[in-house]
DNA sequence: CCCATTGATGTCAGTCACTGACATGACGCT
DNA sequence: AGCGTCATGTCAGTGACTGACATCAATGGG
């Protein structure tokens, strides 16, 4: 992150990465798949499943979907700074972009997983987590621009909307 | 799609595909911004825009999404055989994955665009626009499964349903 | 009809991400 | 001490991608 604030990602070599973290860019490919994915730590998705797993059968799956990611939200509230800055070398580099989405689309289809796994219909279960997410990518692009909100706040106020609008006017 | 169909993404070379096209590997980097661009033609996101941009100002943001995306089902049940072998390639490889889901997500941009232009509010046209695209995905993979259906009415489907989670139960 | 301009393509050399094969060295176990 | 295992280093190679410059055909003005 270091490196990256200060060049941007591109001119940032792994050999420099290495250099800095004291070890070298073979060992480094050994930890990380590719360049890229020293940016996106695993640890989000597996949370957000347990937490999914342990929510109650009496809510319903969009419900329980909102709370975890609400929950999630929290946590990164308490890193904002590195948030930011995190989020700020990913916008500025369209291949982390891609990383990012395809990060938001594995955990979407974890937790249609879980969700199918309580009884939730395949498609429904897709279509739950996949709004879930969509919501969620609202609410932490507004969260970024506006320092004020409450990151859980906003979560719950796009998955509103977004019943507003599938309901189609 | 010949070179990637016969012996994969990987396994072809950017210089394998220029000599098969009878031009330079500097030539093919003039016309695709890199190896994976060749299989993502920018037609659709043009297509869906101006579809868009067209419909009646009388229906509902939702619907407007959905038509448009009907449509472009349509086009690709005449393509479907091309379709499936390009889905084929992209379900092996991570890294096309990655690429059609920026894809996605740049549609969905431009389409929420489309409907603020239109007087939408802000928030509202990215969730409409991803809900869109959401339903359009769960719909193509299942249409992709399912050689009977047809992809139009799958998506109709999947925009229903998501009306139906969204809605909590 | 000639020449200057422009745009598309080729050539070449270089950088950098990433990989496979093998070497080294620390550490625990017996 | 001797052995196996695991993390790391070393080295050489491949292939994607880029910048600089050369070539050549088409075009259009004089």
């Amino acid at each position: 992150m270091e490196l990256f604030s200060e060049q941007g990602f591109e001119r940032t070599t792994v050999a420099e990465i290495a250099r800095r973290a004291g070890l070298t860019e073979r060992t480094f490919f050994r930890y990380f798949a590719d360049k890229r994915e020293v940016l996106f730590p695993s640890a989000l998705q597996e949370f957000l499943v347990s937490r999914l797993a342990d929510a109650s059968d009496a809510i319903a799956p969009i419900d329980a979907v909102a709370a975890a990611l609400e929950a999630a939200g929290g946590m990164l509230e308490e890193r904002r700074d590195y948030a930011r800055k995190r989020h700020a070398v990913i916008a500025a580099h369209p291949g982390l972009q891609e990383r990012e989405l395809i990060k938001l689309a594995s955990i979407a289809s974890a937790m249609a997983d879980e969700l199918r796994r309580r009884g939730v219909a395949d498609s429904a279960a897709s279509l739950t987590a996949e709004a879930g997410i969509a919501a969620f990518r609202v609410a932490f692009d507004r969260w970024i621009k506006d320092n004020e909100r409450d990151l859980s706040q906003l979560i719950r106020e796009s998955l509103d909307e977004l019943k507003t609008v599938t309901a189609g006017k």
